[in-house]
DNA sequence: TAAAAATACTCCATAGGTATTTTAT
DNA sequence: ATAAAATACCTATGGAGTATTTTTA
């Protein structure tokens, strides 16, 4: 018989790969792992991992169980996470993912109005690039992550929430400064400059432009916006901004923005949760909120 | 601490709806079901059922958890035939769901080549509409399933075959026997025939003549294509027919059949399994036999 | 030989069984 | 009044701890 306890010290097993390690992870003694382990073993008639000395090795019947039973283990929680958050709506601890191109810019403007309306929310806020939100969302260690869609990913439900348009950022030094409108040419014909891998707008950006071969392109790995926008105010080369982006701070005397020819590029912001998640309701209120929060915060300029 | 026991459990008395019934099912006491339900209930916070003299009454968080712990059942289940049916390809038991157009008409071209081909498998088989298979495979009581896509389901994984056909088949007394092609109009220009409610080849029929007041169609509730052809010898009507469905036996001297215009209707014929299948690659073999099977079948009729 | 996993054994928590009581119609 | 679920109490299984042995790099 298979049980959940053997399927929680496996995955302790194979995160850890030291059966020593993986008891006192699970707050028990490491003949008491190792006898669970090898009853799973039995259980399902397969060898799930290799002990040698120096460490333990998954076999590959081993990794597609783990995957599996810690799948098994996420609906547990998410079950009891139902259970315990029914009818509460957004309230307790909600843990949110959301991308470096977004956190900055669009938190300053929600979160308050999110107090203000539920006060009762407690956030746990975690800021990375997609990959690895979504890896996390998966895992069961976020509750909800916001960031640009599509997200193409198994047991993922998403919400989109609204347009973001890219502008063209280009140093008034240059001819283009002058041009009403930006076209996907002149990216191409100026030095391009990026985000460094891994970020999301680097890839929106190369693909808007239809850049088949980014190895061409010299990258600063610049790691934010407002770098990137030093190095364009420096005359280095233009580079695509998301609106969402345009501050106060980040404006600068040397610097153009430019919109682009119809259709203009943009990316959709949205919200992503798991299919299985407790809270799905509730993440739907939370993107109304967000979407009305940005509202509110855009009358003023007007 | 909620256990795959509990969950156990509570499937079985939302099966039954009665505590004694149950416990009967899982082969224990009452009172030892009594116990874990009770312990579910105040490990999630929440009632589940209501205790009613006549029966027992599911309250809405009930039926939500329910629904999430078959969901890790059958995951588990999913997992523990893996590790069992791992490396054997399609060896084993097999439960095979199959909708009535198609049974009839392919399996037996291909059960003969799946015995000779690969002798140690052992199908169960199981003939209903698609609703109920989709239900079935959903709920773990299938193993893969034989129907005409597209399926749209949470959990689903398909894999088109081959398409079929549409013909369309009038009785010879009327005077468009003699043309070469059909065409839509000529469909809703005569009677209709339809099989009853709940036949994916009502809906395609449908969906093709663009018909959107069916309930303007008299239905004769035929059950199956043999009725439906012999209905339509009697020149009561024309009905569309799966090209695969044209067997000697069907072929009737007072019924033409016509090939359509261009673009001819047709259907995708596919299998469809739960995407956590521990043997979705065996499947994908069977889905590859099944093709192989038809294609050899189809040969000597050239 | 030394670290790491497996084995031996003891204990206790918990699930289940039997007998009985409570509840609701 | 009676069927059905809950409670009481006892038993036994299985998971965990401590101590120890075996394995292997």
């Amino acid at each position: 018989m298979v049980t959940l306890r053997q399927l929680r010290y496996l995955d302790a097993l194979a995160r850890h790969r030291h059966f020593g390690r993986a008891a006192e992870d699970c707050a028990v003694t490491q003949p008491a792992l190792s006898m669970q382990i090898q009853e799973l073993e039995a259980a399902l008639g397969l060898p799930l991992v290799e002990r040698r000395r120096g460490g333990v090795k998954l076999t590959s019947e081993g990794r597609e169980i783990v995957r599996r039973g810690s799948r098994v283990l996420c609906e547990m929680r998410d079950m009891v996470d139902f259970a315990h958050h029914h009818g509460k709506g957004l309230e307790g601890s909600v843990r949110i993912g959301v991308i470096p191109s977004i956190a900055p810019y669009l938190l300053p403007t929600i979160l308050p109005s999110l107090d203000d309306q539920r006060p009762r929310i407690e956030l746990h806020l975690r800021e990375t690039q997609t990959d690895t939100l979504v890896e996390e969302l998966v895992q069961g260690l976020l509750d909800v992550i916001l960031l640009a869609l599509p997200v193409e990913h198994r047991g993922i439900e998403t919400l989109p929430l609204f347009e973001d348009r890219f502008l063209l950022a280009v140093p008034k030094s240059l001819g283009l400064a002058s041009s009403k409108r930006a076209s996907a040419e002149m990216v191409v014909a100026q030095e391009l400059l990026l985000l460094e891998e891994g970020h999301c707008l680097r890839d929106q950006a190369l693909e808007f432009c239809k850049l088949v071969r980014p190895d061409l392109l010299h990258s600063f790995g610049a790691t934010s916006l407002t770098t990137l926008l030093q190095l364009v105010a420096n005359g280095h080369g233009v580079t695509l901004l998301p609106e969402m982006c345009l501050t106060s701070e980040i404006s600068d005397p040397r610097v153009t923005l430019l919109r682009f020819e119809e259709p203009e590029p943009s990316r959709m912001v949205g919200l992503a949760w798991r299919d299985s998640s407790p809270r799905a309701d509730a993440f739907r209120i939370l993107g109304q909120l967000i979407v009305e929060a940005r509202e509110l915060a855009a009358l003023p300029k007007k």
